[in-house]
DNA sequence: TTGAAAGTTGAACCACCTTTCAAGTTTAGA
DNA sequence: TCTAAACTTGAAAGGTGGTTCAACTTTCAA
């Protein structure tokens, strides 16, 4: 599919800088030109086919390396793995935050972030594989991935709860409600697409649903 | 780890009925016994390690059947996993659907669907595996087996607005939140556990949240 | 009782894939 | 310019595990 540099390049670079742990920090521009194009070959191998599916092979033929130059840069194919899966994780909260601002309402922001983490999703649909095969591959990491954000969802809660626009009771159970409203609608209206829906419609919608309820008054 | 034939049976008959297609039908009542320690053995071994971790030996080796046995009954793993996939899908929908008695509210009705699904994950933890790894494995399956929940629920809210007790404009989008809903507490309360919830106490958190919303009044 | 069909067995085949390595090339700083 | 370190290369080592197969045992109906 498409290799363009121009969307490329910014994948590559957050994923050095939350990967470097892992990965084995170049020490020249050649290098650091040959860890990019392994990276972002490698999202697009895992998103395309899956972990077990991809190999390092067709990872660096896809990247123009030869396959040895994978080892120079990580101590194998599940460091690799673990590097995307912290860096997609990081992704996907940044995407949710960068939406909001100040002066907000409580459920406005609820609205916001959906709608943000939806647009990221249709951009990189690859995030969903991803996430999803660490339940396989990482355990710890896909755990920590949802445990982390269902924190995030019920600080914002408590702050709706505190002032006055949301009702008492909520708690990590709702939060983890609502997490799992805003995957499936993305895996459904995002990643499989076929239908009218646009991110916002996506996002009103649940965020009616969040604020009304079901039942008929 | 517990392989008690008192918990066994029941699944394997199940899995006989639903994979008959997938399977090579036994003629004799030996080859029906092994068929089933079998589809026992793979049903804990892909839900304890996932698919590529599990091996067709260690199948074999869990149901103390020579490897070769292994393929006078399915074609490949894949096949294997295939039938797995469709048993577990027909059995998540039947154990909603049997929690569902006449003269239940409509809300009432996904209270009683959400804890009986919770009760059944409790027992059979490894259908979130099982399911999840179909992603990669068998998409199609994956897909169709929430898209056939979804509908399930729909229907279910459209029945709910046509009685009066819930409001208009109630379709996919919120039948697919609201299985969202129900498939993360699942992974959080139940698969994950180390809380305090029970099944119903996770229900009627989840029906609160469905039938008010998060505003306060 | 008998023999044909059904079922069992496990060694071996084979394809694939991760990882290593020794030899060669490029880079960058002195 | 020169050299040591960084980097590249691809063949091959080393493993794994799905699948096959031909010999053997059990079942069951006639």
């Amino acid at each position: 599919m498409g290799n363009s540099p121009g969307t490329a390049a910014p994948t590559a670079s957050a994923v050095e800088d939350a990967a470097c742990s892992d990965a084995k920090t170049p020490r020249t521009e050649r290098g650091r030109r040959t860890l990019r194009k392994l990276l972002d070959a490698a999202a697009e191998e895992f998103g395309e086919k899956g972990f077990h599916e991809a190999s390092v092979s067709s990872i660096t033929r896809r990247a123009g390396v030869a396959l040895g130059s994978f080892y120079t840069y990580f101590d194998s194919k599940d460091a690799l793995f673990r590097a995307l899966v912290a860096d997609m994780s990081e992704k996907v909260r940044t995407s949710a935050r960068s939406a909001l601002h100040d002066g907000m309402g409580a459920l406005e922001i609820e609205r916001a972030a959906l709608a943000a983490f939806l647009r990221f999703a249709a951009e990189h649909k690859e995030i969903y594989r991803i996430i999803d095969e660490a339940e396989f591959v990482d355990p710890a990491s896909y755990r920590q991935h949802y445990e982390t954000i269902a924190a995030r969802i019920a600080d914002r809660l408590a702050a709706g709860t505190a002032s006055g626009e949301f009702r008492d009771g909520l708690g990590e159970l709702e939060a983890w409600a609502l997490m799992g409203m805003n995957v499936f609608v993305g895996l459904r209206y995002v990643v499989w697409g076929g239908a009218d829906k646009s991110p916002e419609a996506v996002a009103a919608g649940v965020n009616r649903l969040l604020a009304e309820g079901v039942l008929k008054r």
